[in-house]
DNA sequence: ATACCACTTACAGACATCGTAAGGTTTCCT
DNA sequence: AGGAAACCTTACGATGTCTGTAAGTGGTAT
């Protein structure tokens, strides 16, 4: 169940809108006290967060911007006045959905769905194993705080092995899984396209980490497991 | 803050475990009850999730292979056996990584830090607008269930489209950002990849989403704020 | 009506990726 | 130690994608 945090002043819109998020399925929280509220929200690990721009004490603009510089999370901003220039704003400062208040529980729910989808299927594209992650529509390799992107082929035979870790992988599941095909014609392209591999690896540090089992195939080696 | 669920019944282990993640700055928090375990972790949130293997009722092997078909958080196997054949099965299941009982505090915090800050990288590399989505590494965009992976030229386009909006991007601007040159020798270029960019965009159901201001340059326009 | 701005399609050069070829290195067994 | 098998690496040309140029069409404001 997603985690929807609320900030928003008037306890009898809160209370509504608590009521119809959970109605729809999430878990809804509000906070309570609007000190050190970027702190308070980034605490809670929000799926979404539903926010209005008139709080007591900071703007809620202001709050939209600060939280935005290291969110993860999508912000959809409620507010009074439904005008241009307010909506120019709230986009603005990043925020990634925009309400005028009041609006209907349907339009609510289908505007955080919609958040929350997008944010769900870039995570869904990811395949981990120990400090890896590769993306499998792209071929993004992340480990740490760098980045590799790689060719095809190459992101084929790692998605293979992380998909099999800890396991070997045997060179015919490569060819496979990689060229369609179980009786590989010429055993030396998988070679190849190990080789252009570990050297792509090696590019952002990471070496030794494709072992290969004489006579039985590679194995992924992610150091310190 | 990141939130750490522990799934853990030894009593000691588990406050044990509390104390080590709270001193290190995390959020910690233990299962009580480990009837619906899977529904209770996800409802948490979690940013990473500690599982013993040795619950009461079901398999922590089974709980992690049912967490891993929708998580979008990682998960650290604890194991209070140290064999070959438990660290397998573990990370055959999907679990991204293993440790065995008892071990030192530095030890599990560094694990958790490296499953959090992979997963942190890959988000910050998120560019959002509405129910759009942009890898600015990969320039894969994601919207709703559909995804696309633009050129490079049209990724910058649509990365500065996404960074300015709701303002108007100019043409200068544009060149700036995508040619490095405020001078645009040939006007034409921008327009060629405009209706590239465009064409793929109707590619996954998008018509109409970047409009050109005449005169003024370009704006992005996401249906629905 | 016309001048300006915007759009589209076709083409060719540049570039990355892929498989092939060929030669080198390591490992294992006798 | 020696040889064979498995594995590794580098170089090269074919292929395909991406990019900017060119040229012509369509729309809009004065």
């Amino acid at each position: 169940m997603l985690r929807i945090v609320i900030a928003e002043d008037d306890i009898y819109l809160r209370e509504e809108l608590i009521h119809t998020l959970k109605k729809a399925g999430y878990e809804a929280e509000a906070l309570t006290s609007f000190e050190n509220a970027e702190e308070a929200i980034a605490r809670m690990r929000p799926a979404l967060v539903i926010l209005d721009v008139n709080l007591p004490g900071k703007s809620g603009y202001e709050l939209c911007k600060n939280l935005k510089i290291k969110a993860s999370f999508p912000i959809l901003i409620l507010t009074a006045r439904d005008t241009l220039s307010d909506e120019l704003t709230a986009l603005g400062l990043g925020a990634d959905d925009f309400l005028a208040k009041p609006c209907r529980p349907e339009r609510l729910i289908a505007r955080a769905e919609r958040l929350l989808q997008t944010y769900d299927k870039q995570l869904r594209a990811l395949l981990r194993v120990g400090a890896l992650s590769l993306d499998v529509d792209t071929y993004k390799l992340v480990c740490a705080d760098k980045f590799l992107i790689l060719a095809e082929t190459e992101g084929k035979i790692m998605r293979m092995l992380m998909e099999s870790y800890p396991d070997i992988v045997s060179k015919s599941d490569l060819f496979s899984s990689v060229w369609g095909t179980e009786e590989f014609i010429d055993e030396n392209i998988l070679q190849v396209n190990m080789s252009r591999l570990r050297k792509s690896l090696s590019g952002i540090g990471m070496e030794n980490i494709v072992r290969n089992i004489r006579g039985k195939g590679y194995v992924l080696e992610v150091s310190g497991v």
